[in-house]
DNA sequence: TTAATAGTGTCTATAAGACATTATATG
DNA sequence: CATATAATGTCTTATAGACACTATTAA
């Protein structure tokens, strides 16, 4: 039962949706998580792909933002580094089902967290690369343009901003951490001032370790700050248009 | 009726609600609107000032930003040159009639747009001073919360975009616009790099005309694009810490 | 002619872009 | 020692900050 210190008027009540756009990069390309609409005559969408949430409930979630923690962890298993709100999108035209109102979530998670279970729903929750702002399949209700949205979100704040780093697990090499940022810029990114930005900006320490592979070592570091975004006093490449 | 091709399911349903932060600049201060709520036993926070909104009327409104469109016209009269959302925020506790959820706008408005009713609600509807963040009385539900959210959006915002264009009106003088920057910011701006940086970001036009006051006239401007935001490519003051 | 505000110019500081050079591991 | 990748250095460019200086109106 909900609490009800004062009785609520009796108007009709949109529906009330959380969906989680879940982002990571994997074989060099940006990806999204997403998830297949059960078929069904009374299912809307059925068998298109979708971002992954659901509605709210209100006996089982407290906040909108458990809620979107609770269909993260229901898909991937793993607790985001990362996760801030997008914003809402409401009309009485997204939802065959009726007025509706979905508050979405992004999500950030290093490519090797996730184990997507293997059988059962193998085939209805899988990674989608994103190619020019978009994924291949149509994607039920307005999913797509939230998508839009939060790809657009995520490089632009990328310009100025840690955030790529929670793309990588929790030690990475600036090499690597370099390689996020062109991953979700889609453009390549100049070593030396990408070094000079990082390091001054003091967002990363040394661990102390080094990373060995086939050639020269890199220097391990982590965030300073793990959870926490740090910014830039400028742009990373100031557009010239 | 609302339009249900595909029945819903039979969850209970948060109460949904859109609230509007509506900031102009008057006084040399910025300033939100504020509304009183109603007094009454079974209203929630009687007599507190709050964010203008209330419940998304599914008949009436279409979307959730036409519907907070409607509240923003409803208190003020005027349809806000810029209006954008700032997030929503739901859970079991911040309204005592249930479980809910608020999406929330944000708008800016010139001064001289406004003309608050004299009379009947002229007690119930009124600008408050911004002042570190806050505003002097106790708001209802978390509307202190989202406020600052808000202004810290608004004031971050203000450091590599032209919003504080939408403070003024339709036509201002580059020393208006300056002086828009400063009562967001808080701060005084440099008068040499604040119109080297506005001029060469081609954000404004100059209308031919001049305003004549008690001293030297300044050049009159519009922006180039109504309804646009222009980003810079730098913060405006690099904040050194 | 003075006061006040509008508008410009000069110099410095900061951080990014381009790109060459040096360093250090593996095989 | 050859190769590949890591890491650093040098030079240029873009734009902000500080602040002095000039311009134009009203009274």
């Amino acid at each position: 039962m909900t609490k009800t210190a004062i009785p609520a008027p009796n108007y009709p009540r949109p529906l009330t949706t959380v969906d989680v756009v879940i982002f990571t990069a994997l074989d060099e390309q940006l990806q999204v998580l997403l998830v297949k609409r059960p078929d069904g005559p009374k299912e809307p969408f059925p068998g298109h792909w979708a971002l992954p949430g659901g509605f709210v409930d209100v006996d089982k979630d407290t906040s909108l933002e458990t809620c979107a923690l609770r269909k993260l962890k229901e898909k991937t298993g793993v607790d985001a580094p990362y996760l801030e709100q997008l914003g809402s999108w409401g009309s009485a035209e997204r939802d065959p089902r009726g007025w509706s109102a979905t508050h979405v979530y992004f999500a950030l998670l290093p490519q090797a967290a996730v184990q997507l279970e293997k059988g059962a729903n193998a085939a209805e929750v899988a990674w989608h690369p994103v190619i020019d702002h978009k994924v291949k399949p149509k994607l039920a209700f307005d999913h797509a343009e939230i998508l839009a949205v939060a790809i657009e979100r995520l490089r632009s704040k990328s310009e100025y901003s840690s955030l790529p780093a929670y793309l990588l697990p929790a030690e990475f090499t600036l090499p690597e951490l370099q390689q996020a940022y062109e991953v979700v810029l889609g453009r390549p990114v100049d070593k030396s001032a990408f070094r000079t930005r990082v390091l001054s900006a003091e967002v990363v320490e040394e661990t102390g370790d080094q990373r060995y592979t086939t050639n020269r070592p890199a220097a391990l570091y982590r965030l300073k700050q793990p959870g926490a975004l740090t910014f830039f006093p400028r742009t990373f490449s100031p557009r010239k248009d």
